[in-house]
Formats: structure tokens, C-alpha cells, sequence
DNA sequence: GATTCTCCTTGAACCGTTTTAAGCAGTTAG
DNA sequence: CTAACTGCTTAAAACGGTTCAAGGAGAATC
């Protein structure tokens, strides 16, 4: 393995000269410039990432950490995070972490002895004691997804609150009257604030069109936990025109439960999903969902991160937030009442 | 940000000696390990990567090159290869290709300035060359998906062509004999390989029963081109009685077509997937597909290159092969002949 | 009491870069 | 003619660890 003393030694200069080349080409002579580049080509020099960084205190490697990677959701936020990464020439470390707040701390620790210039972070919990260590190591830390809660830190996210809203108002506006609520617990954060901003939407609503809202809470929102526990709800009655579901799997796997207790979706029952994944507009009831741009999300939150470590002085801790969308498509429908009326009117 | 050096001076210990805490804790009198603990503990000293892989040669990071991350077959994959990693203490480096070959080679050079111990690719096309550049310097490598093909490199993969004949098996005795194929581009070694397997276990079966079969090729493997395709299939008249897909999106999508043209299914036409995604068995018709096991392959793969980089001159590569598994759920069942048949029989 | 052994600890060299002050040659200004 | 400047290049000092030969102190052996 080649290293720069090889191509001083080539081209006929000095070390420092050749570390030039690489770093600062505009203070060399063209022809010497030209010369180091042409041996530095011919010997397929690359210089070694770890003198570099320890030298400079910079490696341009960025961790990031999510509590699931199979969420398509963070999928879609980690080709984010990686598109910005690449283009800025930096490489990112995923971490997942399961939801563990164990997994969360080992890993924070191990990016810290990786000297990663900064972490990008959906934390599990509130972490927030463990992620004030980290900054006083000097590694930057952005939020992804939630908050920065007193923390020095960037953060990034989408308006839940609104995408809850989004929700109640579309199936309020089609005619539902009752509504079921499909979805984890409170605990997270995401959860909480599409209940909030359902809440503040049935504040705008007038009187006697108040909508009723029932609350399902699944343990894991998966799409076969939601099966299970739309058959169950069925059997005990179907006392609601429309489900706003916790995500997208939730959605399906409700509609699968409807489908065989021959419930038409969206005829009798309107479902709307969260999350937009993928595979929801090719369903076979393609649902209607609130579409987050997780891609943009971690795009942005790379972005954020790589300008706070390329420039920390001139650097300012910001919020981005984006807003969700409401995206409408077969699995909801106006109510039969609603329907009738609008022929009257 | 503390140093071996800090930690030293406030132990009253030579920096050596901390090293040796750190690194052999046997050599030294468990009094002074025990006193030089208490302080790294103390000062919650954590040694500085750079510096040790400058030194030592090792860096505990390895890359992992994926073509999409957002197929679910190399999320699991890549939850499979973090959690290996993890339990060794090692850290991942995760490149998104997109397929394209430029990005590949662009991470391949990013990767081995970042020194990393390892690399794990699945090659978007026949990148040998390139790969052997790595190995040369010292790099270790291992394919996953692919064969070695003549590479000094461990590999990890599926029995594709096994898994395509438990496909055409599963419905030759069901009773199909007219199948479509609906598939992606052949240059996909993958898909190759998958219809050598269907070929191969066409020669095991006897003459009058042989099925006929009918390829329909996708330029892109996603659920709504899926859908397209078959919706002119359709029109076109539907002379089978069975379908082979590429993967699972696209029998999602080609589901959707043929419910949308009131073809049941499977009473009129039988669907198999492949990859067995999450959410195949929750789909609104559960899936019949083959199961890969991407998460142990990744896992599997980690460990190899892992096990490697602890002891190279132990390590003899070697291929690992995972055989598919069919996966019967919904999608697929006897056809009205063939129940008819058994009915008598 | 001298020698050898053990067991720990130490100091220094080294890994491959970046960075900075100093050096050197030629030019320009005074 | 000297001094200051300009434009490049160089030598050497970090960066923070690991490793290894050598040292020192006490115990065991002769």
C-alpha cells in the first residue's frame, strides 16, 4: 500500500509538496502540480483515511441511527441521508437499533470512538442525557424526526400535528361522523402529535357535525397486529364509517380484516393510511395516505449536518419542517349519507 | 477531548501502561488496572479510532454495497449484516448503488480510502475488475449473492435455480400447465438463474404433462409496471392458468390487474411471488411465494469477512449457499381441472 | 551474596497524514 | 547595491494511539 512518502519519493519532491497536490493544488507550481498528479495517478494513491483524520480531525463520516430500518419510512430517510452524504463525499455508518435504548447507547458510543464528525438520530426515547455527552465530545448531532428539546442541535421533521389533521379533515369533509383511531401507543412522540392535531381539527369544527372519535391502540403496528385486532373489533361491531390508521401496514392489514368480514373498502368503511409507503399506491385497494417526504427529510438533515461540520463557526442551529400530504386515493370515499345529500343539494 | 496521555498523567502511570489496560489488561498488576479503569471510567475516556487503525491496521469498519436499499430483500439483508457487526463490536459503512455501476466503483474507492477492513457487495453487473483492484490492496472482500467468479473472496448466496423450480414445481402440481413468466431483464443474474431453474425441472417432468410456458419481461421490477404490463396481458386474452413473478411487488401489482378485470384469483388464476417480503402474508390476497433468507445471508456474510479480518491467515475462503423455501398461502391453489381430477381419483 | 527469574512498567519508535515556519531563488523597489 | 517581496518548496513537528525492547524490583535459586 502506497503511501505519500512512495509518491514524494517518485515524483522527485518533498512530502509536503505532494500533500499539497491533494489538498491545496492552487499554491503549487502547474508543472510541479502536474507532475505529482500524473505519479499519484499512476501508482492508484489513495491517502489513508485515518492519518488524515487524526492529523486534521476530520474523516467526513457521519453516523446515523434509527430505531427500525425496515420501516420504509427510514428507508426511504436513510437513501436520504446517503444521496446527501455521497454528493458531499462523505460516507454514513447506520446504526439500528431496534427500539433499544441499550443498542442506542452502545451504538452512540461507538460512533463517538469512530470520531464520526456528527450523528444524525431518531432516538428512541428520551435519550436526551446520553445525547449532551456525545456534544461535549465535540461530535455534532442533529434530530431527525423529532425535536431538539434544549439539545444544541439541528433538527428536522415533518408536522405530524398537521398530518393528523390532514387526516380527520378529509374524512370529516367526505361525511364520516365516526371514526375509528388504529394506532400505537402514546408514547411515541410521532403518535401523540397526529392525536394532538386530530384534537385541534375537531376544535374548528362546529357543533352538531362533530365527529365521534373511538381509540384502538396497537402494541406493534404491524400490518398482522392490525389484522388481528380489526377481526376482533368487528365481531364486537362495526360502529364507525371510517378508520384513520397509525401507518400504512396498520391500514392494509385492517382492510384485509374488513375485506373477509365482507365490509367493502371504501363503500362501507373509508380507511385512510400514514406514511405513503412505496407499495400503498399499488395495493390492491390502493389507499389513500399522508404522504411524508422521509426522503427529503434525510436529505436534509445530511445536508444540515455536513454544513455544520464543513463550517461550525458560521453554523446556526436550526428547525426544518416539513410539511405532510394529504394523498387521496381508492380506499376512501364519501359516507352514503353523504353521498344522498350531495345529489339533494 | 481527553487522551491516552491525560488519562495517564492523572493514573501517574506511563501511557503505555493505559494502553495495555486498554488492550491487555492481563499483562498488568490487577492493583494498576484496576486504578488506571477507575480513571478512563472517570474521565470517560474513549480511545481514538483514528489513531489506533492509523497504528494497528485495524479500524473495526467494514462497507457494505448494496444495488436498493429499499428492496426489502436487501433491507433484510442489511439489518442481517449490522447485527453481525454490532456483536463483534464492528461498524458498517452502507453504500446505495442505485444499479449504477459509476456510484459502485465511486464507493468502492471512497471505502478503501476509509480503510475499511471489509467490503460486502452485491455487484449491480460484472465489476470483477474492479474488485480485484480492491483486494490487491488489501482489502478483503466478500460477494454476497453473486459467486466469486475466479476472485480470492468468500461469497454468500441463494440457490436461485432451486428456487425457481420450487416455483414451477409448486404449480405443476397444482395442476398449471400454462404459465407466465412475469419477469425482469435476463442480465439480472438472479432472474437467469431462476429460469434455468424452471427449465432444469421442466426435464424432470414427464411428456403429456409438460406446462407450456410464456415469458412477459419488465424492464423495471416494481409493482405499478407490473400492473401495466398485465392489464395489456389481459386484454390480450388470458391463456394461462398460473403466474411465475420476479419478485413480490410484482405480483401485488399483477393481482391488482387481474381483480380489476374480475379474475379471481386463485380460483382463476394462481399468483407466486418471490422474496417473501414482510408484508407478502398480509396482503389483501396472502401471498404463496419463495422465501429468501436475506437477514441470515447478510448475517452470514458479516461474520465470513469478519471472522477474516480477526485471523487471516486462518481464514480459507469459502461459499455459503442458503436454499430457498416455498412459502404456500393464499394465492395459489389446484386448478379447476386438476380439483376436479382428485375429486374423482 | 551473587545470579537468575519473574513480573510489571517504562520510554521511544512508529503509523501516514497536515500544517506551519523557514528557506531559497529570482524580481522589484528604494 | 541592498532590502523587501513574491512564489514555491521543504523540513520538522504534531495528531493519539500500539508495540516492543529494555529496565527495575523483588523473589527464588545456587
Amino acid at each position: 500500500m502506497a503511501s505519500i512518502r512512495d509518491v514524494a519519493k517518485a515524483a522527485g519532491v518533498s512530502l509536503g509538496t505532494v500533500s499539497n497536490a491533494i489538498n491545496r493544488p492552487e499554491v503549487l507550481a502547474p508543472l510541479t502540480l502536474r507532475k505529482v498528479q500524473k505519479v499519484i495517478e499512476d501508482m492508484g494513491f489513495v491517502p489513508n483515511a485515518s492519518a488524515r483524520n487524526l492529523r486534521a480531525g476530520r474523516n467526513r463520516v457521519i453516523g446515523l441511527i434509527v430505531p427500525d430500518i425496515s420501516n420504509p419510512f427510514f428507508t426511504a430517510l436513510s437513501m436520504g441521508v446517503n444521496d446527501a452524504a455521497f454528493a458531499a463525499k462523505y460516507v454514513v455508518i447506520l446504526c439500528n437499533t431496534d427500539e433499544s435504548t441499550d443498542k442506542e447507547s452502545q451504538y452512540l458510543e461507538v460512533l463517538s470512538a469512530q470520531n464520526v464528525e456528527g450523528i444524525l438520530i431518531t432516538p428512541a426515547r428520551e435519550t436526551i442525557r446520553a445525547l449532551a455527552k456525545v456534544t461535549e465530545k465535540g461530535i455534532r448531532l442533529a434530530l431527525v424526526d423529532r425535536p431538539a428539546l434544549g439539545l444544541q442541535a439541528c433538527s428536522v421533521a415533518v408536522n405530524d400535528s398537521y398530518g393528523g389533521s390532514l387526516a380527520l379533515t378529509h374524512l370529516h369533509e367526505l361525511g364520516h361522523r365516526k371514526i375509528l383511531l388504529l394506532t400505537g401507543s402514546e408514547d411515541i412522540p410521532q403518535v401523540a402529535d397526529r392525536n394532538t392535531g386530530i384534537r385541534e381539527s375537531m376544535k374548528e369544527i362546529s357543533g352538531n357535525q362533530l365527529p365521534q372519535i373511538m381509540e384502538l391502540r396497537l402494541d406493534s403496528m404491524s400490518a398482522s397486529n392490525a389484522y388481528d385486532a380489526m377481526m376482533k373489533k368487528i365481531e364486537s361491531g362495526v360502529d364507525f364509517t371510517g378508520i384513520i390508521c397509525g401507518n400504512d401496514l396498520i391500514a392494509l392489514g385492517a382492510i384485509r380484516a374488513l375485506r373477509e368480514k365482507n365490509i367493502a373498502v371504501p363503500e362501507d368503511v373509508s380507511v385512510i393510511g400514514y406514511d405513503d409507503i412505496d407499495f400503498a399506491g399499488s395495493a390492491s385497494v390502493p389507499l389513500t395516505s399522508i404522504s411524508q417526504p422521509a426522503y427529503e427529510l434525510g436529505y436534509a438533515a445530511a445536508e444540515l449536518i455536513i454544513s455544520e461540520c464543513e463550517n461550525p463557526e458560521r453554523h446556526v442551529h436550526q428547525r426544518i419542517e416539513f410539511q405532510p400530504r394529504l394523498v387521496v386515493r381508492s380506499s376512501t370515499a364519501p359516507t352514503k349519507s353523504h353521498r344522498a345529500n350531495l345529489r339533494i343539494s
